[in-house]
DNA sequence: TGAACATATGAGCAACCGTTCATATGAACA
DNA sequence: TGTTCATATGAACGGTTGCTCATATGTTCA
């Protein structure tokens, strides 16, 4: 039961105002949750996920993911693109196959937070 | 180094026909990918992120959190309403005040998660 | 060098999303 | 009971996003 008076009217400051001030006081930076928001965003699209999840399988090529779900080479080459922007990917070129693997196990471990959510 | 066979030209069908398949095989439910990513989705907003982590500092009404964010206490509820159709958050109601929180534990195991990959 | 081929990329379009605005709902108090 | 107030919600609008299509880039090989 939250016991803070209420100082002001609703629909002009606040109601709690202790409450409300003790939060503001330990949340984290904006900018970080700004961030933070953007990152989930880029794990917010079924084609980025299941690229992610194929990579952590195996490097890959561009062409063997679009043949793998079953999309064009146009489309799984612009969202490889998004990933490696935000270092969710490295690739590395032979000849003229570019094949795409995950940058590191913390994508991973995002991923999989998440899955334990999903399959419960 | 993949030395697995050319099999047919890439714009009909495959490059790496076992890396494919040996993929296909082992990647997780494609619908569990896809609820995956819808969880995600939820994280990928601004807004929504900062509601969470306040959450986590304490239960909070509409109002507070509005004040808090300095946004439309409308534009809150629209919020408060997806994170709780996806079992986020939780509320109870006091007379005419509602107190939101976090559904469970897990949502801020999946928050730092990402929090972690970001203030590196 | 020129043809073939894997990949990258820009423009454009349709679908989606988060906000605002107006209004409805539901509880408290006089 | 009627007014007040906290919250919920539907419609609408502007911005974003993911795909397609056409084409560019860069490497190989004859």
């Amino acid at each position: 039961m939250i016991d803070s008076n209420f100082v002001e009217r609703c629909d002009n400051v606040v109601i709690h105002e202790d409450v409300v001030n003790k939060v503001r006081d330990q949340m984290p930076e904006a900018e970080h949750l700004y961030d933070l928001a953007d990152l989930f965003k880029v794990f917010s699209d079924t084609t980025r996920v299941q690229i992610l999840y194929a990579l952590d399988l195996s490097e890959m090529c561009v062409c063997d993911i679009a043949n793998l779900l079953n999309m064009t080479q146009s489309a799984i080459s612009h969202q490889l693109r998004i990933l490696k922007q935000v270092s969710l990917v490295k690739n590395r070129r032979d000849g003229r196959v570019v094949y795409y693997s995950l940058a590191d196990d913390h994508v991973k471990k995002i991923l999989d937070q998440g899955f334990a959510h999903v399959i419960e």
